[in-house]
DNA sequence: GCTTGCTCCTGTAGCCACTACAGGAGTTAA
DNA sequence: TTAACTCCTGTAGTGGCTACAGGAGCAAGC
């Protein structure tokens, strides 16, 4: 039998998710607490591959562990998808505003980095730039 | 007198550095330990200005405090500036990386979302991207 | 049956860059 | 003098892991 019998290291390679983490994600409660062998070894089923793999999915795209518990609640119908949808827009303009900030970073280390390889200025143009 | 006199809440105003951030970069050696007056007060004059200014500039634009330990160095001349260079390209980069990860990301969720808004799907479409 | 080597267990501590206390002491204006 | 304010040190918490230490379960080979 144990046809499902799913260790926590089988489990970590199917899904990807680190085994310290996989630990991690059951202490913090964002999956449940696994079942136990008789020697309490960790048992995973396909059910909890689903879940592990949904989790992280959605840390890939950036959701919190608190955004992800939300996230769950929808999947087994505990909230409504509305919900998903706000969190999912209010992420994605947060992402929106990260790449703004972003682009203008790259543009100002682009430029001083640009002035310091052309070695115009007497001093380090990084420098420079820093010192205002 | 003390005409250079700073109180630590005085530089956090003047620099928009927390005072427990001063602090902390005292503590990590990012900026040298402050003079103490007799009462046992850390004080500061206008080149710890600077360089707390400079610090947190580099902050802004995504550094590292070790990193800022090397520019720092560049900035007195204890390192060439050869390697601010590679430190400017190698960080920018990274952003430039990341700009792509959350760019790639952003339609992910823009496209959950939109289909997700649409009511089109039985279920709810953030939550099918993520069990896919 | 015994040993070897692998996987797994718990509990704790470390990472980064702060931030937030608690509990006490110096300083300043009324 | 007193009240209000600023500052001090030391410690612990944040998020999302990751990395041990020290021990125990378990499968295969001899």
């Amino acid at each position: 039998m144990s046809g499902a019998g799913i260790t926590i290291g089988a489990l970590s390679e199917q899904t990807g998710v680190n085994i310290e983490t996989v630990r991690y994600y059951e202490r913090i409660g964002l999956i449940p607490p696994a079942h136990r062998s008789a020697g309490g070894r960790r048992v995973f089923d396909t059910d909890d591959v689903q879940r592990l793999s949904f989790v992280r999915r959605a840390r890939q795209l950036g959701f919190s562990t608190d955004e992800i518990r939300s996230l769950l609640d929808v999947a087994k119908g505990a909230r409504a998808c509305k919900d998903a949808h706000a969190l999912a827009v209010k992420h994605r303009d947060a992402v929106r505003a990260s790449i703004r900030d972003l682009r203008r970073l790259e543009r100002t280390l682009t430029e001083a980095a640009d002035r310091c390889s052309k070695g115009a200025s007497p001093g380090c143009a990084i420098v420079e730039a820093l010192s205002h």
